[in-house]
DNA sequence: CGGCTTCTTGACCTAAGTCAATGCTTGTGG
DNA sequence: CCACAAGCATTGACTTAGGTCAAGAAGCCG
């Protein structure tokens, strides 16, 4: 296939074990101390945002932190082993979780920004049938089955809130089912680019004029249906019309108003009304 | 308020319920012997094809279906009222479940079947956003939220079966997504149409061969993400082509291989593996 | 009967894909 | 310190899958 074909990907993609994991894993040295609640983590974050927790909750919620583990960009990190009861909760970097086609094209699902779960319905339910794979180098907490259910037996307020997360990924996943569905190349660039700003401001990063973002152009195709040549070309007009500008990982936000006009952006779906659980 | 944190968390109990299964099936406990399955709902059956439940979990699930409801075709039936808490077991009909999008158009995200749980989510979790409409006129069992609930914690290898269900509906919607996004007109057709095919197979309904089927071409049209115009091209290729033939509410197949090869499906997402609770 | 909804087909148009070529970095080995 | 490769971004020229428009046809139902 043409190399520009974005959609390829290694074949080494397709063989990853539940075990290689472990290889890719640089150091587990970092001791997860105690955090002060000025710097608490991005999930304590994001949560805090719907669930007014108490200091026992978050207590609990901090220590599901301790295992702390780093994985190099690029190489997959699957769970789909019985034997991997393990999910992550992203503390730095970013994810994309996907599926390949038989034919070699991808689709990339989901991304996963710093406060977002990897892999919880593995723990829960049963074994998910994508793969994650780090776009950079991450930092994330490892938690076993029987810590989160632990820690959900002990606090079911968190439990509650947690869910309510599981909930609000799955909503996202609707709407970019809508959006790849019914939207044109402009609009699906411009919902996502949004989406995207909303879910980082959550976790403190960035803010309404733009954001860090370290995806490339073939990881904008992937994830939005179109091709790498296309989504150049979207991006450039984006650029030229004044509204918004995607460049050197960096995303600058120059009309908001207009880019929420451009993707109808309702983001009723991301359920992000305040505080309601006191 | 926000209904889905307008009462106690009920969660934690059912997550302890899905660890309480979990021990049942290290602990071997035997569940009745397989029965015949010709009398039961359809959602009976369709868990029986994975979980092999005892005399009593078949006792609670036939409990579920007593509240009994019929609704006409084409008027929405939606759940996002505090008020109704209530989750509906589809028992004969179709129903979809669809997002409107701000300039009008329409985006199909799933269709329910006999067997399929309605607004599960929005009894378990939070309200649903999107809204369902009969497609003919229904018959449904409703489910009030303290009746699943109280069937949960009296039966937990009944909830895990049941969250393995709403497990599966999820991956569907992922493997819909992927669809939309990186396949073409006929290959995308080619796969809703086996996957509906594996769906119904599963409750009794339909054959290898076939399935009734009263889905207009607008609503593949909507579910597929094409217009109904070339939804009707697609079905005259497949129809002359000798692969599959959809006309006056029937599916007919005609060459099962050939249309698997040109959907590229693979049915691992469906998890249909056989019964795995022994 | 006349008004629905659904299906069908042809003619034409456009958004997005494909092909091909060119820079621009960044990293790496000689 | 250069050469060279690899990965991204960019752009123009061309093709095509699928959308849009228009017009019937074929039921069906009050």
């Amino acid at each position: 296939m043409h190399p520009y074909f974005s959609q390829e990907v290694p074949y080494a993609g397709l063989i990853q074990s539940s075990v290689r994991a472990d290889f890719l894993l640089l150091d587990g040295d970092t001791p997860g101390g105690p955090m002060t609640s000025a710097e608490h983590s991005p999930l304590t974050r994001k949560l805090s945002a719907f669930v007014a927790l108490s200091e026992a909750e978050l207590a609990v919620l901090e220590r599901l932190h301790q295992r702390r583990r780093t994985f190099a960009a690029g190489r997959d990190m699957v769970h789909q082993g019985q034997s991997d009861q393990a999910a992550y909760i992203l503390s730095s970097g970013w994810v994309c979780s996907y599926k390949i086609q038989p034919d070699g094209t991808r689709q990339i699902v989901d991304f996963q920004v710093p406060g977002d779960f990897l892999g919880l319905r593995s723990v829960l339910l049963r074994t998910s049938d994508h793969s994650f794979e780090p776009i950079v180098t991450i930092e994330a907490a490892e938690v076993l089955k029987s810590d989160l259910l632990a820690a959900f037996a002990q606090t079911p307020r968190l439990a509650t809130a947690i869910l309510w997360a599981a909930s609000r990924d799955e909503a996202m996943v609707v709407e970019h089912l809508v959006g790849i569905g019914r939207r044109d190349a402009d609009a699906r660039m411009a919902h996502f680019l949004l989406e995207l700003g909303s879910r980082l401001a959550l976790v403190g990063i960035g803010s309404k004029d733009g954001y860090d973002c370290p995806l490339t152009q073939y990881h904008l195709a992937d994830a939005l249906g179109l091709s790498a040549i296309h989504v150049n070309r979207v991006l450039r007009q984006l650029r030229e019309g004044g509204v918004v500008t995607f460049r050197d990982g960096h995303v600058t936000i120059h009309d908001h108003d207009r880019l929420v006009d451009l993707a109808e952006f309702d983001p009723a779906y991301l359920d992000q009304t305040g505080p309601l659980l006191k």
